[in-house]
DNA sequence: AAGTGATTTGTAAGCTGTTACATTTTGAAA
DNA sequence: TTTCAAAATGTAACAGCTTACAAATCACTT
């Protein structure tokens, strides 16, 4: 014999009605169990469990306004890199009682905006988002809805957004000044399309920054660009290599365009790192199953993506802003980069 | 001068007060435009236009008792094989108009079940799920509230639930035909934890299907179970390889965890394939980037995304119900698979 | 101009929680 | 026993949308 009011499944009220209480006291035990005498509780309890209740969740963000949802756009996640900072990024958010929504925009940001819509909409209550680059348009509307926003994988100072990252750009330099006292002076440069992709572009950025303190000129970097994939390297190398003035060196976005060079370049018979270096970034697992490793920039996504999650909770809870925070990153040195080899092309390039 | 009503952003309410229609003109025009004049579309996408309106997605579920949302909980995100799967599952989604959820339970049955019923409350109209292993009050669970549910990464015959996968016993069985055909006699295993993941257990079981049919007995298969992760492999060669009676190929429940054997069979010194043949499962990139590269089963994920948002999407859109579909496999014959070795230890096996 | 069926729009009743405020209960002190 | 503040609970308004059904409008016919 059914006893739910009309429709479907066990609503509050009769979770209520079973239990002899009101609806508030249900709603209490749910969301302040403290709240509720211990003999209430038990009575409530009892009737949920019985009952087989669970509480109507667009209801509830309806009435409380909020939701306990953080939500996250990353650009794909398929790359490694993003995969782990959010599952870090997750565990700590459930750690805290909040659950994680994830929505991928597949690098582009008329995608990326209507999942911020979608998001919003949802009720989220603050939302991670993957470097700076974004309409002014998508900025505003998040500041008329009071969605607070923590931008992550970046940081650069001076910017409104409260974030937490890396410095791209001083990363990508300390890099190449490590190249540059190699001795290598003609550097080919893969990178991922630089519209939209403020980490890509902060990273070429970079190797100019020490291009110049070595007192060398643009001409000495030639930069292609190219979709994420080691296909893409793999193409983006034979390009450098096929012209008459050779990269000695090839440095590569992130690791991944790095693997698909470091392939291409044994298939054509350059002996890396001896006759080619290369270079990547973000020091994935990838980079160390190579032959030889891959050298590159170690980036700590598991414990950005933490603590990306303790700033958000801090925020929600109203404790005191905690500044934006940044990371330091590190040069792994490995195989792939080696010094310069003096050949006759490199000595003819004067 | 403000002019929403009391609260704090536009609503349905003042969308329609503004253009001069009904409330319910305002949803029409949201869920199905072409139910309303074009004069009086223009005026209400003007309206909202102006004021910034976003609809209330609570609101909206509590109303129209779904969402257009499906939810998906994957082991972890961090793992290539179901990133991909996913990433394909998503676009094919949105292409219906769906939106995904993602949640991860960490290969751990009660975050599943936890996951499971989050995703319920919050009005997933379906759900994906990896594999079959869960309880039987889950299912139950599940039934009751009329989600309907698509299990993935697996077929088998003759199970309730519909699903979209391929036979991982059968993948597991002709690959190891391959390498019993090669002389092999002496087989380790190295799987992931078999509790609660019914497609490592299925590929463990077509191991020793195959050596059934070559008249093999079990004790010429040796079996460890660890997590997923490359440095586990590499522990788990080390163990298999410092007994007396040495295998003489390894099969790996999945592509990371033959990676690491690869690079701990090399670290030891044994040379891949010439003294120890490796092999994977799944296929992931990573696969084809060591050297050699490593004999595995290729598993169609993408596509096995894709197929699998369009059977949800049929079935929530009342199509005539699809059965399970089973997906083909193929075994990629690379570099680690070769002649077993005729070691003196090999001989002594007899 | 009236009649008719199809199209378009409006009315209003839900849907399921939360919470401000009011009321009742409790228990220690007087 | 009475008193009274604190603790526990109840009442009822409200959140923003969808949709069944009713009413109005439209485009033709006759």
């Amino acid at each position: 014999m059914p006893e739910h009011s009309g429709t479907n499944f066990p609503t509050m009220v009769d979770v209520a009605r079973l239990a002899g209480v009101s609806t508030a006291t249900v709603s209490r035990y749910l969301s302040s169990p403290e709240a509720v005498k211990t003999k209430t509780r038990d009575k409530v309890a009892l009737a949920i469990d019985s009952l087989g209740y669970t509480p109507n969740f667009g209801a509830r963000a309806m009435a409380a306004k909020r939701t306990q949802t953080i939500g996250a756009i990353i650009p794909t996640m398929e790359n490694a890199i993003f995969a782990r900072g959010i599952q870090a990024f997750q565990e700590e958010l459930i750690r805290h009682g909040y659950t994680l929504l994830v929505a991928s925009s597949s690098y582009r940001q008329d995608i990326e905006e209507e999942q911020i819509r979608m998001l919003v909409a949802r009720g989220a209550d603050a939302l991670l988002l993957i470097g700076y680059d974004r309409s002014q348009k998508t900025y505003q509307f998040l500041k008329e809805r009071g969605v607070p926003i923590l931008v992550a994988w970046v940081y650069q100072q001076d910017t409104p957004q409260l974030s937490i990252g890396f410095d791209n750009r001083e990363a990508m330099a300390g890099l190449t000044r490590e190249v540059l006292r190699l001795g290598h002076t003609r550097i080919g440069c893969i990178s991922a399309f630089t519209d939209n992709n403020d980490r890509a572009r902060e990273r070429v950025v970079g190797i100019s920054d020490a291009l110049k303190e070595f007192g060398l000129l643009p001409e000495n970097l030639t930069v292609v660009q190219t979709t994420y994939s080691v296909e893409s390297g793999e193409r983006a190398l034979e390009q450098l290599m096929s012209k008459s003035e050779k990269p000695t060196v090839i440095m590569c976005g992130n690791d991944v365009l790095a693997v698909g060079a470091l392939r291409k370049a044994k298939a054509m018979g350059f002996s890396v790192p001896r006759e080619l270096s290369i270079t990547g970034f973000d020091d994935i697992e990838l980079a160390t199953l190579t032959e030889p490793q891959i050298t590159t920039v170690h980036v700590p996504h598991r414990k950005m993506g933490r603590l990306a999650a303790r700033m958000i909770v801090d925020r929600l809870q109203g404790k005191p802003r905690r500044p934006s925070l940044k990371l330091k990153t590190d040069i792994r040195m490995r195989g792939t980069l080696a010094q310069a080899q003096k050949t006759p092309s490199a000595i003819g390039s004067r």
